[in-house]
DNA sequence: ATTATAATTTAGGTAAGCCTAAATTATTTT
DNA sequence: AAAATAATTTAGGCTTACCTAAATTATAAT
């Protein structure tokens, strides 16, 4: 069993890692938990002796294969409590990190797998972002937006890039909604906005809202 | 905000001082929360510090009016966890206590209220103790069996004495359930069992059954 | 290739929350 | 009421997870 500490840096790791080939450096990881480099130095140390990534002095730390699975648990965690938020609780998506974050370490499998089931098995959480199995499996696909479709093509609304409250003000008095089918209709010429269809009706966005809506193709 | 120990203690003691007037000892929390007594002493030193409690040496310790409001706040979030993994997740009465020991220390009283009217305002918990409201403000009623109602009173099913699996499975198998109202018919004298009505159907238990059942009268 | 700068680690300290063992106070027994 | 026993507190340690400041190593600049 991992503490909070542990669990929460294994997690930066993951994150941090994404873009990269070689070990995170111990001040990314420092300044995304909000500690101090030497805290996470000696923390490095530890996940290094449990197996959990492999630590290089002056160099940084990689994920192993325990590590990677154990931090994409977490994250499952993390994005199915997200999903139930929003959609069960009536959180707004800027609401939900917060609380996710505390919720993405309570340990029951069970507890886990019976959410799963009955958010009805997401696969991406109100961001866009997918949802692990429960093995800590994971399928890494680049994020589509509804700007990156094509004419008469179909995606689903999966999640928001940007989630100010204006924004999502803005989806909410257009009544684009979480799961929605999209399908992209005409683009205009001269400020390439949108005009999509939406279940019965169709409406007109700019290419910057399009740019904001992440989507899966139909 | 109190630390997870602290939270802990203020609800042991909140437990340990419904059945007594004086001080809850050093020993008996030492005892609910698995700890030793010097450990608790050192608590309860620093509750007393925070207002939370009355604390004498050799004496014992008594929740202050703040005390009690923070206990019954975390016992809120408990009970009502208690009822989202029975409703909603499918859990037995049995498999809950543990998972809602963590959940009840998750903070945010958005999320707190939100699922309480997600669960649609429920008053009783899976095991028949009532639900504080959002200010901590309790009724205690003494829990009421169906073996306490006279012939032709009717009850709502609220919750379980005794949740052995045994039991549970008795339930499951004559489709008593939770929430359920009960219509106490006839009593037999010679074992004093019960004639019952539940929705259209009709059914004798025993009378330990019956005193294994908590409910409230309609 | 030195030197300056930045990143990282080490050393040593702190607070919370636990522990054991010894000392103290309360309670019960005789 | 004194002695024995039980409960409680105090004293002193330990671990985790932080921290600051100093030392070390890596990287960039001249």
């Amino acid at each position: 069993m991992l503490s909070l500490s542990e669990e929460n840096h294994l997690k930066s790791i993951f994150h941090l890692s994404i873009n990269s080939e070689d070990g995170v450096s111990t001040n990314s990881i420092a300044k995304n938990l909000n500690t101090k480099a030497s805290s996470v130095t000696e923390m490095l140390k530890k996940l290094n002796e449990k197996l959990l990534i492999v630590y290089i002095k002056y160099y940084g730390a990689q994920l192993t294969e325990l590590g990677r699975k154990t931090a994409l648990k977490i994250i499952r965690k993390h994005r199915l409590w997200e999903v139930f938020l929003v959609e069960k609780l009536d959180f707004k998506w800027d609401e939900v990190h917060e609380v996710a974050e505390q919720l993405e370490h309570i340990q029951s499998e069970k507890l886990t797998n019976e959410l799963d089931k009955f958010l009805n098995f997401p696969t991406h959480d109100p961001h866009g972002d997918p949802i692990p199995n429960p093995a800590g499996f994971i399928k890494i696909t680049p994020k589509l937006k509804l700007s990156d479709l094509g004419i008469g093509e179909t995606g689903k609304f999966i999640g928001v890039k940007d989630s100010s409250s204006a924004f999502l003000k803005y989806l909410d008095k257009r009544k684009i909604s979480l799961g929605c089918n999209i399908k992209v209709l005409h683009q205009e010429e001269f400020d390439q906005s949108l005009h999509i269809g939406l279940d019965e009706t169709n409406l007109t966005i700019s290419i910057k809202s399009a740019s904001n809506l992440y989507i899966t193709k139909i």
